[in-house]
Parts: C-alpha cells; sequence; structure tokens
DNA sequence: CCAAAAGTGTTCACGGTACACCCATGC
DNA sequence: GCATGGGTGTACCGTGAACACTTTTGG
C-alpha cells in the first residue's frame, strides 16, 4: 500500500498557537522563521519533536524559546499531515494552542524576546506554510471551548472585574453581550468568589475584583454542572 | 533540549476506532495484532504512516485491510505520543474515529475478514498497548458530537425509522428519551424528509421510513441553524 | 382478538432575552 | 459637578420535560 517506510524523510514537529487578551483584543504570538524554507517570514513557534520527549512538553519547550512564554493552558489541537504542507520535506506537524496572561502585573510579557511578537489576531499578517490554517482552527476551537469550559480565565489577571471578564467574552465570541443577563448568569453559577478588594487607580467608581474558584468548580462537575456561557 | 533528533528510531503510525450500531448496542471494531509487541492481542485496526501517504489516507487504508470496513463518516480524534505507551520503539499514533452503518440491508460487513471482529464497546476485551484508552476517548468525543452535528445519521440505513434513530441516541448517549419530545424535536428541525415508504416484514404497524437530507441541512447551517439533540 | 410498536398534544417550570436608571468615584 | 463605568430587577417568551392513550398491522 504506502511505497515509503514511516522513516524515511518523515518528520514529527509541534506548533503552538499562543492567544493573550489585552483587554479589547485577541492577540497571538507569531515569531520570524530562521530556517528554510521562508526564513524570516512570520510562523507559529514550533519545531521538531525529541525522540524522547512528549508532545506537550515539546511544545512547551518551543514556546520557552519563543519569547519566554508559559502558557497557563495548554491544549493539543490537531494533527496536520498534508502531504505537500511543507514543500522541503514530509512533516507532520501535533499542533497545540495555549492561553497566556498578557494583562497580570501591567504586562512583564508583552514584549516577548527571540523574534516573537504579538499580533491583534484578526490583523496579523500571513504566516508560513499552513500555519494561517492551523491559527484559524486554533481561533474556532478557542472560541467553541470557551463556552462550555472556563478556560476564559486563563486569560485574565487572578483577579479580575466583571466587566474585564465580559469584555473577554465578547472579544473571543466576537459579539456583545447585555451586562445585566452577563453578570446574573455568571454569578449564578457560583463559581466566582469576592476578593474583597476593588480595582485600584481609576478614575471612576472602582469595580469589585473576582477570583475563579477552581476547587467549587471541580466540586460541582462531580454533582453534573455543566459550565456554560 | 531534545537529545535525540526526530529521525532516530521515532515512527508515525494511525489507529482507528470504528463503531457501528447494531439497533440495540453501540459496537467496535477490533483486530488481533499480527506483530510484536502483544502479538496475537486484540488491538485496533492501525498501522505506520507512510512517507507520502495522508493521515487520513492511511487510516482509510488500514481499515480496508482490516476486514474491508470503509466507514461512512471519520474524524481525526487525537494524537497519542506518550514516550512509552510503545514499548518497543518510540510510536506517536493518530488516532481517527469512524462510524459505518451495519444494519443496511441485513449485514454485508457483519462478518468483518483479515482477523477482524465486532464488540459490543462496554464487554470489548481488553485492547493492547494504550487502545482502550484511545477507544474510550473516541466514545466520548462521539458522545459529544453525536449532540450538535448530525453524525448519528451515518450510522443508520439510508432510510430508517424514528424510532431506529430514537434507539441510536439512547445507545449512544447511555439514557433513555421520551419518544413524544424526541419526535418532536426531530422534525421540528426539518431536516428529515419521508421517503413516502414504510418498513416491511414486520408483525404490526409499520413504521415509516425517512432519510436525513443533507442538502437541506447545509442550506439551514448557512442561515445559522445548530443541530442540537 | 391479541400482541407489539407507531403515532400523537397539552401543561408546566425554567432559563434566555430584552430593556433603563441610579450610584460611587476621581478629577 | 461632571464624566465614567459600576451595579442592579422585572416582564415576557420560547424551549425542555413530564406524561397516557388510540391506532395500525400481522399473526
Amino acid at each position: 500500500m504506502s511505497t515509503r517506510p514511516t522513516d524515511e524523510g518523515l518528520a514529527l514537529s509541534v506548533e503552538v498557537v499562543v492567544f493573550g487578551v489585552d483587554d479589547s483584543d485577541l492577540k497571538l504570538l507569531a515569531r520570524r522563521r530562521e530556517g528554510e524554507p521562508f526564513a524570516g517570514r512570520w510562523a507559529l513557534p514550533g519545531g521538531l519533536v525529541g525522540g524522547d520527549e512528549a508532545l506537550e512538553g515539546a511544545a512547551r519547550r518551543v514556546l520557552a524559546e519563543a519569547g519566554g512564554v508559559s502558557p497557563a493552558y495548554l491544549e493539543q489541537l490537531y494533527t496536520f499531515g498534508a502531504i505537500d504542507r511543507d514543500p522541503r520535506r514530509r512533516t507532520v506537524s501535533v499542533a497545540y494552542y495555549g492561553l497566556v496572561r498578557l494583562a497580570d502585573p501591567r504586562a512583564p510579557a508583552s514584549a516577548p524576546e527571540g523574534g516573537a511578537a504579538w499580533f491583534v489576531a484578526s490583523a496579523a499578517p500571513r504566516l508560513a506554510l499552513d500555519h494561517d490554517e492551523i491559527a484559524a482552527t486554533a481561533r474556532r476551537r478557542l472560541q467553541a471551548k470557551v463556552r462550555y469550559e472556563p478556560i476564559g480565565f486563563e486569560l485574565l489577571p487572578r483577579k479580575f472585574t466583571l466587566s474585564q471578564l465580559q469584555a473577554l467574552y465578547e472579544v473571543i465570541l466576537e459579539r456583545a453581550l447585555d451586562k445585566r443577563n452577563f453578570r446574573k448568569k455568571i454569578l449564578a453559577m457560583d463559581l466566582l468568589a469576592d476578593s474583597g478588594k476593588v480595582e485600584a487607580d481609576v478614575a471612576r467608581r472602582p469595580a469589585r475584583l473576582y477570583r475563579f474558584d477552581e476547587r467549587r468548580y471541580r466540586r460541582l462537575c462531580k454533582q453534573g454542572f455543566n459550565f456554560e456561557v
């Protein structure tokens, strides 16, 4: 059936789509390619998988190399294996997507090193190879998953306001949400713990800061609770 | 970072979980392993990916080899790459899952050739390597996906009764559904075309036979319709 | 006429949605 | 005192869930 066996010239790599939210924009991380083909073009962080390296480990490694990024959430996305997706050599790529907190205590990683940069997701440059397709797949997945798993919190600071949370969902889902209904729904889930604190340094009434209570979430899940926004 | 490069000893394979529904049971296809390790043990159909072979193509090929199965639906599931999942050699497996129509015109493929056999999913033998984990992942995916995509129809004959459809969902979702509510909901979606025919050779009132109208489904999708059961 | 499954409506509870104003704060 | 977003409640509607009997057919 197959003429070439697996090993002859087949390479296995990982590519990672990292998202961050910058209060009003969904951003993604890209870096300039060093090697051929397409050296100098923007592409997703990625690289070959070591023979004794776990897949997710490889994903974390390439992120550490690309801008010192350490995602709060990381999940396997899809495996891209079209025969001619890399012109040089048959390459199968296991893609991951990850979420990072961009806005934490006034942005330490907002200027990543190593030739990497954040782009507004809807205005990013064209990426090399099939990386635009990978990024689009990741975006669809994020959009779907954020609605039924509480992963959105991984994009916010540990303490956040309900308005930040709403803005996050609006950015990801690409539609406006009703403020009262949103707050009612989120608070009714009983997943947020009031931190007792409020925003500082704002020229208006400061908002309450909440934390996502993961223990409570897990407990509710065991009782059949389903997150949904 | 990684010590061994990709090629040294890293193998890429596909494994396929094939489901069928036999009126009252969810079944899955397994075959006896020929090669070491675990020769003779039950395992999922699978095999190495050829250097010039598409991933999905490889999945279809191994199914053709394992019992001449040709799935009506086939989708990539997940990529399993734990370092020691195969004791002989580092192997990364791209898993697919597929759906076949078992009950078509009195079962042509119900006795698959090539050392393969159908097992009731909940009573299957232990599978070699991490194939039980792969099968469980596929089952969860099927259970989730069948609720928001009309893929269940790929498990039924082209023409089917509403009772067959309901039994299908009951088997996959592992819970009973209310007959009137089920029929109301399905028919309200306006996705089924009445074939004008009825069951034959049944010792009771024969039921209407419906077809899934895929054209109509696609049209509705463009208008924002979301399938859901 | 009996067995077996097909087919059919109504009621109720709940959750989603639409919608507008006062409040607290910093400047 | 003004600008800015924070914070709050109610009414309506549509969908999901519960629930039982008559009809049609073959044997």
